[in-house]
RNA sequence: GCCCCCGUAGCUCAGUGGAUAGAGCAAUAGAUUCCUAAUCUAUGUGCCGCAAGUUCGAUUCUUGCCGGGGGCACCA
């Protein structure tokens, strides 16, 4: 709808041009949107306003020129206004509404998809989470949002890699090696000083056992330091199966999952700190190798090396994109915890050192989760290991309403999330609100089956004709609204977008549903309505799944 | 001290330069012999943190300040 109008507006502007009436043919940009109050139609255009300038004439002038010249005899336009400072509002005709509906119904599940992305390879890379210890809340934002923002893209013509990097590699492994392993002698009966740095939480003692009961007394046979390496080895394994599963609840499942140990052992960290030591990139300093990252932005340059010889994380995560963009990804997402923000500019430097376009990597950064309970926070120490974990949100409080949750904020702001709210079944819990419309027209179609043997809803020319209540048309303009809001929801990388759209859609159809009877004694009113509820139906159904909850037929 | 994010109705939050700034919750009064009341209808609420600047026009962009959160390791 927008498009044929922008058409016409660029169209009649040109005619305007050849005519003598304009000055000149370099138009500036202009926006169509949909005017909040109803008294400003349909579409309203802010075209005369912008090219005041170009055209070194009074808006309302060019308003004048450029309607006479858009003329009266298109179907599409019932008429045409000017209003306030130069706005000119378009009032589009009933029956132009009608393929809306037709439209949905053609390209059903893919309604709303686009080929925006010209199957541009895009990664997105999300959770990460070290597997030392169980995903919290914060983790889940993270895990939604990334998840959602795929799956947008992915509907917008990228293709799309979801991909978790597992820190295996390092420090906090061994430590976890090290404190499964102590665990394991305290099985044993023996009594160990369990150090503060090591991991506190009762899922080592659960590793533990684990390991016991897979291999017996096995790792007291061998060596301490081999015992400590293969407890590494073991635990971050069974860390990852946990993991997984915990996402999997929140039906996340990924393409691939790096492994930093891999990515190490391939030699491809050495072989990149090699290559930019040559360039000098790289050079020496206090016995450690530093990278110069300052030159390219940084606060200052950033080691690699220790002086111990071990190389830190940022080594790999240099490694890391590098191997991202060797894959042939024309644009690399990466979504971490606002807490890791500091850490941009040096992932950004070793890109740009590399020769690489910078701006095919992008971060998204997801604000911190505040867990409250009725207004109070619940606390979420890591080291003490008493904190509410992702999986017991979930369980408490269920798959859907955990991810619209997290998706009717923007991911920018901090979000408080209350485990009492999240529970309840009213409009303070959205998600609800949309699913029950999916809910009540599935209904409404099963009665229409059961009791008026409708088996079938098509396209019925008179039937749909008979769609002309005021809360009808709103609902059919909302419906076409969905395709450009999801496509600015995949632009953006923001899903938010969507689960605002859902529930406002979704307010318009209850008020609908209270006012007007879909199976009427009219067979034929009752075919135009079915029609139209079933294409609600079916947006809903869309946008849900582009978020990831259910959209369930009874509730 | 430096960097990032936030500041909009009593609360939780939308609003990528446009017209009279919105929604839910909370409050009050109503609606169901009828397709699911997890619903709807009606009623009020605002120095859009403060101050300058940019322009036809700023909640939106720029700068400074105030307030809140987070980050500034040879940790990950």
């Amino acid at each position: 709808m927008k498009n044929i109008l922008r058409q016409l507006i660029t169209d009649a502007a040109n005619t305007a041009f050849d005519n003598k009436e304009f000055n000149s043919n370099e138009f500036a940009e202009f926006v169509i949107e949909e005017p909040k109050a109803d008294a400003h139609g349909d579409l309203s255009t802010n075209f005369a306003m912008v090219n005041a300038k170009t055209q070194k004439m009074a808006p309302r002038q060019i308003a004048e020129i450029l309607i006479r010249c858009i003329g009266n005899d298109h179907p599409m336009i019932e008429k045409a206004e000017i209003a306030g400072p130069g706005f000119i509002n378009f009032f589009i005709s009933t029956a132009a509404w009608y393929p809306v509906l037709s439209d949905i119904f053609e390209k059903d599940t893919r309604y709303g998809f686009s080929d925006m992305g010209k199957g541009q390879k895009v990664q997105v890379e999300f959770v990460s989470a070290n597997p030392t210890g169980p995903l919290h809340v914060g983790h889940g934002r993270g895990a939604v949002v990334g998840d959602s923002v795929a799956a947008l893209l992915s509907a917008c013509g990228y293709d799309v890699h979801r991909e978790y990097y597992i820190n295996d590699a390092g420090k906090q492994i061994q430590t976890l090696g090290l404190s499964v392993f102590l665990r394991c002698q305290e099985l044993d009966g023996k009594t160990v000083e369990f150090p503060e740095d090591c991991y506190q939480g009762d899922y080592i003692h659960d590793i533990a056992k684990a390991l016991k009961d897979e291999k017996g007394d096995w790792i007291h046979t061998i060596s301490e330091n081999d015992a400590i390496a293969f407890c590494s080895g073991f635990a971050a394994d069974r860390m990852i199966i946990r993991i997984r599963s915990v996402l999997n609840s929140l039906g996340i499942e990924f393409d691939n999952w790096y492994s930093e140990q891999a990515l190490v052992d391939s030699g491809k960290v050495e072989s990149v700190i090699q290559k930019f030591k040559d360039r000098d990139l790289i050079y020496e300093k206090d016995d450690a190798l530093w990278f110069r990252t300052e030159p390219f932005g940084d606060e200052k340059d950033r080691v690699v090396v220790r002086n111990n010889g071990q190389s830190t994380y940022f080594a790999s995560d240099i490694a890391y994109h590098q191997d991202k963009l060797d894959r042939g990804f024309d644009r690399i997402i990466d979504v971490w915890g606002a807490d890791h923000h500091g850490y941009i500019p040096r992932i950004r430097a070793s890109i740009a050192a590399s020769g690489k376009d910078e701006k095919q990597f992008v971060v998204i950064l997801t604000q911190l989760v505040n867990l409250l309970r009725k207004g109070i926070p619940v606390s979420m120490g890591k080291r003490s290991g008493h904190f509410v974990t992702l999986k017991e949100v979930i369980e408490e409080v269920g798959r859907d309403a955990v991810r619209f949750i997290f998706l009717t904020r923007h991911y920018d702001s901090p979000l408080d999330f209350d485990l009492e709210v999240a529970k309840q079944k009213t409009n303070d819990n959205p998600v609800y609100y949309v699913q029950y419309v999916h809910a009540r027209i599935s209904s409404i179609i099963k009665k229409a089956r059961e009791e008026n043997g409708i088996t079938e809803i098509t396209f019925n020319e008179t039937a749909v004709a008979k769609i002309t209540e005021p809360e009808e048309l709103r609902l059919i303009k909302h419906l076409a609204r969905y395709p450009e809001t999801v496509c600015a929801s995949a632009e953006f990388m923001e899903p938010h977008r969507v689960a605002f759209y859902l529930m406002e859609l979704a307010a318009d159809f209850h008020a609908y549903y209270n006012k007007h009877r879909v199976l009427t004694e009219d067979p034929v009113l009752a075919a135009g309505r079915l029609y139209l509820i079933l294409a609600v139906q079916k947006v809903i159904r869309n946008g849900l799944t582009l978020l990831g909850v259910s959209a369930p037929d009874a509730m």
